[in-house]
DNA sequence: CATGAATGAGGTTTCATTCAT
DNA sequence: TATGAATGAAACCTCATTCAT
């Protein structure tokens, strides 16, 4: 059996992947040079060919690996998660951990996010703007599911998701500023709060209380 | 006098000014040309650098055009209105309408924001990170004011001013994804309406109320 | 009569001179730029094209200026002193002094000396290499003159004046070291020196104790 | 082993280098072209860049090349030799023949002695400089050895060493404008004859001419 | 004659990608 | 598969020179 090789091919894989990553957020995507990502992978440039088509190939692979790391979580207790208001509570633990974790990686959305002509990462045209909108309508689908279950007034779902995002986003922006110090629990409790404060001036009070 | 002259060369540095902005907004900076630049003015490119000592120094400029244009209505309606809530009424509407008109360079603040270590555009250390840091400040006191006023309940106002931005942001990212069919006053409406309600979850709702 | 106006062409042509001079000692022909040429001289670039075809010409003719501030004393104190001796005693004084006001810029004739292949400023091919070759066969004839008088012993004249230059540019290298604080006629006096005690062992010592 | 590619390497390094100092006595620093020293070695432009930081390192490794063979010799003949006056014919016959190979390349560190502001190649500032003070230093050792075995007068050693440096620069050039018909053995004791007429004037002529 | 803005060829340097070993 | 030397397109930037005013 070749098993032992392939497992072998997909732990060398993963490591260029998690090489890259690091040096994609360190550096960003164009000021990053293959030659930097092979040597913190201890690999070869030429190695990095025989797994990655191009630069750009690795890049979307580096999201895509990110993204599935998130949407197991995802799937399981926001989709998953029948109680809307719980959904969101769920999604915000999600989001701020995995900032923490990828250390602003996920950013990366807001700036490929439709809309942002800022600095594109040349053309992943759709790949990635593909994954992050299925993201934004996967949320979506909760607000909707919440208005359906009547827990929320009606609004536009993709706005209420945008503002979530935006908030979380700030919130992030704000805690690199002030530094790590604060613990994890301290700030996926902030962003709670104030995102909640803010849903509950949308959705009629009583509803949100009684889901909580 | 030489006012002709001197005239004109402020009117060729304007347009390059002009075209630097659009071909940065278009590919971004890293992948902006200078020659793209060039030929978007209507200039050799030996010419841009009669005017601009190198790329870095132009993108700089053309920030500072920007916020310039922004500054002046930001003194007067929003560091000049006594008013607390006002003043971020008037915040909000000119927030748009300079995303409407600058489609979507703001976010450059965003991506330059602290925290971002995504595209980091090589050293503008202080200059232009000094520019976004001190409009936070500003906007930042109109928070602290309205505390002082008992407007707003105590909280961090740079925290406060974070949230603003991502929902600001977020709903122009919002827009630029369902185009601009919408007219202008509307969605101007729909970000004052977004961000109150949630503001009006931080602060006492008779007080905001008395001020609208 | 139009010399009034010929009169402040050639005060102008000299301004441009000596500022040339100037940028090109301190910078060398390839770092200094017709700009700041220009501005040393207080004119514009252009009014130096007006007076000069271009750069590589503007070169030359510093070096011909200098040159010919050098061939006035040389024909009357060198080549019309009919003791080669004191010829040689007086061409030492020139140079030296020379040296000392023009600041070293006579070495370019060392550098451009026939062989030098080092940084050829770009194709004076023949004018400036002329020049020196000419000095240089001027200074071998006071050596003949000296071994006609039997003053010297005979040995190739050329390979006499080469020495001597050498010496005094390797002296001049040293004060160029040590500051200038040695008055001029102690260095006159040095060179003078270290010069004849080398030609005191080629020529008979007794014709040269006569003749001084 | 990887022993032949090492070798490979080093090989292709020293074709470099070799063509690099081709063309920088061709062109000299400036007008050489990074391109024309890459035709020259049948590299790519950025093979060249593979091997050497940029133009500068580039041309400082050619100077150090060269240095390098010729300490070799230096420090055994020169360094070594405890006859002070055997010591300096030993340093004449090397500086010739290194002439010779390098074709006044060694011209370089005249052209950038202390004192030379002629045409500064760009900023190696200390690297070169102190190469060719400490190889001053080390011939002045020489005449200091030689004084204190009182063969030579009591004189400024550095002065009499910059002295020899003229006399050797100053005959090479002779020959470089007389072509190389002469065989290096005459010129060499052309030198020899010509630096010792001199230095026994300087030293008392017995203890000169016991030494020879 | 004086100006200085405009030009653009040409130089240096970077770096993603290939390919022979 | 792993390697890393070689490649060369493409970017930024400089500056001598021109020319309309």
């Amino acid at each position: 059996m070749s098993t032992r090789k392939e497992r072998e091919r997909e732990a060398h894989r993963r490591d260029i992947l998690d090489a890259a990553e690091k040096v994609f957020i360190l550096r960003g995507f164009h000021k990053a040079t293959v030659e930097q990502i092979a040597q913190e992978a201890d690999f070869s440039v030429g190695t990095l060919y025989n797994f990655f088509k191009n630069k750009e190939e690795l890049y979307i692979e580096v999201l895509e690996k990110i993204t599935e790391e998130f949407r197991g979580d995802f799937e399981r207790n926001v989709k998953g998660e029948p109680d809307a208001v719980r959904a969101l509570e769920n999604l915000i633990v999600l989001r701020v951990m995995h900032w923490d974790s990828h250390r602003g990686f996920f950013r990366i959305f807001l700036e490929n996010a439709p809309g942002s002509q800022m600095d594109p990462v040349p053309a992943f045209p759709e790949r990635v703007r593909e994954m992050y909108r299925s993201y934004l309508v996967e949320v979506s689908k909760v607000f909707e599911r919440g208005m359906g279950q009547h827990v929320f007034r009606q609004a536009d779902p993709l706005y209420l998701t945008l503002c979530l995002e935006g908030i979380t986003n700030a919130s992030a922006a704000y805690w690199a500023q002030h530094g790590t110090n604060e613990p994890l629990e301290a700030r996926i409790e902030k962003v709670r709060d104030a995102f909640f404060r803010w849903i509950e001036a949308v959705s009629p009070p009583a509803g949100v209380q009684e889901s909580r």
